[in-house]
DNA sequence: GCTCCCTGTGAAATCGTTTTCACAACTTTT
DNA sequence: AAAAGTTGTGAAAACGATTTCACAGGGAGC
């Protein structure tokens, strides 16, 4: 009597609680017009079968899946897995699911990704950063599916974003290393192709340089991917081609932790001999030594408050569209006053 | 011609065809039988209407979703991110979408995670660990789910495993401890309860120093959650508790992590007066002074052959029901001999 | 030349819900 | 006391695909 072999449907809830399936659906669904009698009846006999309803079928007619869908860079890397936990965290508090998937950093492969989100009915998406196929957006927005960008706060016609201001950012990591009297400098990117962050704290890194009256040519910029070892091999670069830098600010906390590792190997002392800054203020920023400077980024901020904005009804959102988040600049140890 | 305002659906890319919904459907799946100039017909169709098909429609005839769900505990720490990426990355080669709940290290909570998974028609679901609610088992059983357990390698009646012993990895650490003389020994794992994991380590550690002739009762076994600050606390009580410890085995990087900056701010030199022990083998065990002996868990591979098993056909399956990985030793600098 | 078996196609049923519409039985307003 | 709402319920249509079944036409085997 409890165990059911295949699996009992709603009509089966229906027959054993002697109503229609109408009556069925309304109770599951939170109807109030229904008499409290049969009411009962019916969670009574939805228990009894160990009844859960068809998603497929539950979709198809009201199209409404609750799937939303999030297409990242890698989950390998905590500053997106850390946000994705608090995306989720926040979406499921509402039964909605999420599906994630990773695009490698690759815009072509997101727009695949993207396609088979589409297939499969997620009401809304959450993208990371500015740059994307147009035929991505044009999918989504011919498909009436709402996205959020984060980890930027650009303006945007359609879609709505959640992040900070990477160029922003990247000039307060050069205005604070001016001000420690530093005035020559070099750059650890992250990959700039097709990445609008990536790009955005470099530019704001140099074009803050340049109003202080240092030429971008004596600025050496490197890039490397997400690994310690792409910072150590970018830092070897940095100390050993031209003019050695005093100050060199990094597009993550991984490559900056790379690059203390090369200097430690290397005996160049930190900050005695050169400032880093990092970015991202992960976990690990308190485990290098010297402990490193950096920006923090509110990666669970921006998890939470897209999922607020995929939660909240239209008229809600008009409000939530732009959000912009603060930046911190985190002082440790890892930088000092130039020559001293 | 191109842009239309809803969503052009099977019957309309039949019509543009000229031939039956049916023979569409026959197209799309790749059925061979069909004539290749009509195949060329509806492809061309499809494509000129920006068709995309209806999931929730296909996966109610079909009863298939080519969806998969994976329960771990968080995103928030690299050994469940990394192994969901590669988890991902596997099963969105098959065009498979993979629905990832949380469960904060709670099998309640799991439980009603599961139960959302299950009505979203999942096809297979990803646990970790042994540990779990008689009724999650019972009920994606009764729902002909398969399930896949990782991070052990406990046999089980149904139901796969792919991942390493725990106990076994606990008793290595132990083994390589005693072998480097240490006989006065600590333990920082992870929180045990309802996690097997966690429990595993700590016991095959006491195990195996027990089977040295090490009574248990001198060894201080405290637990800690997963963060950096809990390691440092951790290791104050054990440093400053009864007898010092001359080894300590931690549950994971994170808590050793913290362990050694505990250390350091306490001036215990590491690993002169304390060796200590990690597990996991994330990148930061490379970023701790000194660098960290650790175990290393593999939890890309897990990933990968957990999708491989999830892909498989029934028949290929029962080959893969079962599969220990290896677990590593990797010796860096944060052990050494006792009294050196 | 007849049967049998392919290949290619379409009509119609079907998957399990939700939603619309209709309506009965009361209650309230005018 | 008639008209106009409410409330509670069920019958049947609908969502958009896949699948089953039937069958036409052509080639192979006897």
């Amino acid at each position: 009597m409890d165990i059911e072999d295949g699996s009992a449907k709603l009509i089966d809830v229906a027959r054993l609680a002697n109503c229609s399936p109408a009556t069925v659906s309304r109770v599951l669904n939170g109807n109030p017009n229904v008499n409290k009698i049969v009411r009962d009846r019916v969670v009574r006999a939805a228990r009894e079968l160990g009844y859960v309803p068809n998603g497929s079928a539950r979709a198809l007619r009201s199209t409404r899946t609750r799937l939303v869908g999030a297409i990242i860079p890698t989950l390998d890397h905590a500053i997106y897995a850390t946000m994705v936990d608090a995306l989720q965290a926040r979406l499921s508090e509402k039964d909605v699911s999420l599906i994630i998937n990773t695009s490698g950093y690759d815009i072509d492969l997101e727009y695949e990704q993207a396609r088979l989100l589409v297939e499969r009915g997620v009401e809304s998406v959450v993208l990371v950063g500015s740059t994307h196929l147009p035929a991505t957006l044009a999918m989504l927005e011919q498909k009436r599916i709402d996205y959020v960008y984060t980890y930027t706060s650009k303006a945007m016609e359609s879609g709505a974003a959640v992040g900070f201001d990477n160029e922003k950012a990247g000039r307060t990591a050069a205005r604070y290393l001016l001000d420690l009297g530093h005035a020559q400098f070099g750059m650890i990117a992250g990959i700039t192709q097709d990445n609008d962050r990536a790009a955005g704290r470099r530019d704001g890194f140099l074009n803050e340089l340049e109003r202080s009256g240092i030429d971008r040519a004596t600025v050496t910029v490197v890039e490397g991917a997400y690994r310690l070892d792409d910072g150590r091999r970018c830092m070897q670069r940095l100390m050993e081609e031209g003019t050695r830098p005093t100050a060199v600010f990094c597009g993550s906390d991984i490559l900056a932790a790379g690059a203390i590792k090369y200097c430690h190997a290397a005996g160049i002392a930190v900050p005695r001999e050169v400032s880093i800054v990092g970015f991202d203020n992960l976990e690990i920023a308190e485990l290098t030594s010297p402990e490193l400077t950096t920006l923090e980024v509110p990666a669970r901020d921006m998890g939470r408050i897209a999922a607020d904005y995929i939660l909240a009804s239209p008229s809600q959102r008009l409000h939530l569209r732009q959000r912009e988040l603060a930046i911190r600049l985190i002082v440790r140890e890892s930088t000092a006053p130039v020559g001293r």
